[in-house]
DNA sequence: GTCTATAAATGGATAGAC
DNA sequence: GTCTATCCATTTATAGAC
């Protein structure tokens, strides 16, 4: 909101209702669904008519859009200020525990971000790049604690998405599935660190395995 | 279609009738999304209007309905029909492979079965047992050798749905995390069988761990 | 900036003729 | 069984007044 050195309060004040409107359609997100509603909804919500929210966002898909974005900053900020500790234990099992923490809390933006909920949407360029930086930040955290090879990072993604898909769908109001979080840290830390130390290929290139 | 030891054609052709709006549904579905295909598509695509779909379905919804039971059987089928093998590393990948190459081949039906895609959509509880059965059958063969904890089984079926979670939503063309369904086995085997022989309670039942 | 008015389309679903 | 006609609710989106 800063312009050649001075404050912009018409773009500020934009920014601002911008920002209201995208929260009134997580909230009707959460309640009727991705899909579920419309334009009419989220205006009403907040003192407005459905025609006047196209002086703030072009169309509905740009609303996605931005709820993308913003649902991966959610996800970048919680990441960032996560206590992880030092540990290989320590790290694997805090950034689990936030992602599917982070799934269960809100159902809506979990189906945003990693489901193709909506048809014919997809993030633009723009929101795309910020779940790379997700993406990103993740790896680079567990390359520092040895998990180097890119078969071993996505294997455990696969584990945490799947705890994560289990718990929402089968179990969300429960732990179910959050309570092997740690079970499964564990086992995916002794098969990389064996039976010598870290960084062994055992887990990710041991290439074709006997068909029995 | 046998009523009282006598065939009866009529509804023979119901049915059959039923089945050819229950397969252009699936096709539009795949191509155009779950929620993206409206009842004159499915009409359209089999020579109909969309009022004559009322003689067969009572709604939309009982289209949705019928596909989530149909889809249940296509699984099972599948299921039962593999070769599973007799050890254990055999029975899991077999699953595994089984899993993930169901969910990769039709996206549509994937989120049907698995996800909460339809918004104000949950299956009938006759079509609920149709889930239930595959269910059933799946713990069974994981018992018969030796995944006798829940903790383990919903483990397991957890490191499977991320696979094919990934696998659906990050490669979908591609075998990027279908690779690694085998290190996934090896992994879970080597845990569940640690060190002392199978049954051992460290995967699921070791209760709280460490802070750190 | 926000509104009214309205377009323009589409959706699911029902009534009733044939 | 299948259709025509129609209802009715909704939706996204635009034009233009204020």
């Amino acid at each position: 909101m800063i312009e050649n050195g001075v404050r912009n309060r018409q773009a500020e004040r934009r920014e601002a209702t911008r920002a209201e409107i995208l929260e009134a359609a997580w909230v009707l997100a959460r309640s009727k669904g991705l899909a579920g509603f419309s334009l009419g909804d989220v205006a009403r919500r907040i003192g407005m008519k459905a025609p006047s929210l196209y002086w703030y966002f072009d169309a509905k898909h740009a609303i996605y859009d931005a709820m993308f974005i913003h649902g991966n900053e959610e996800l970048l900020a919680r990441l960032r200020s996560a206590r992880w500790g030092t540990t290989p234990r320590s790290v694997l099992r805090t950034g689990a525990r936030a992602f599917v923490e982070f799934a269960v809390e809100d159902l809506a933006r979990y189906q945003l971000l990693f489901q193709r909920s909506i048809p014919d949407f997809e993030p633009s360029p723009t929101a795309y790049t910020s779940a790379i930086t997700v993406f990103e930040e993740t790896r680079a955290r567990h390359i520092a604690i040895g998990i180097t090879r890119p078969a071993q990072f996505d294997m455990w993604t696969a584990m945490v998405a799947g705890l994560a898909a289990q718990q929402t769908s089968n179990d969300p109001a429960g732990d179910r599935w959050l309570r092997l979080i740690d079970p499964m840290v564990d086992m995916f830390l002794s098969t990389v660190s064996e039976p010598g130390g870290p960084r062994r290929p055992k887990v990710a290139g041991s290439g074709r395995h006997a068909s029995d």
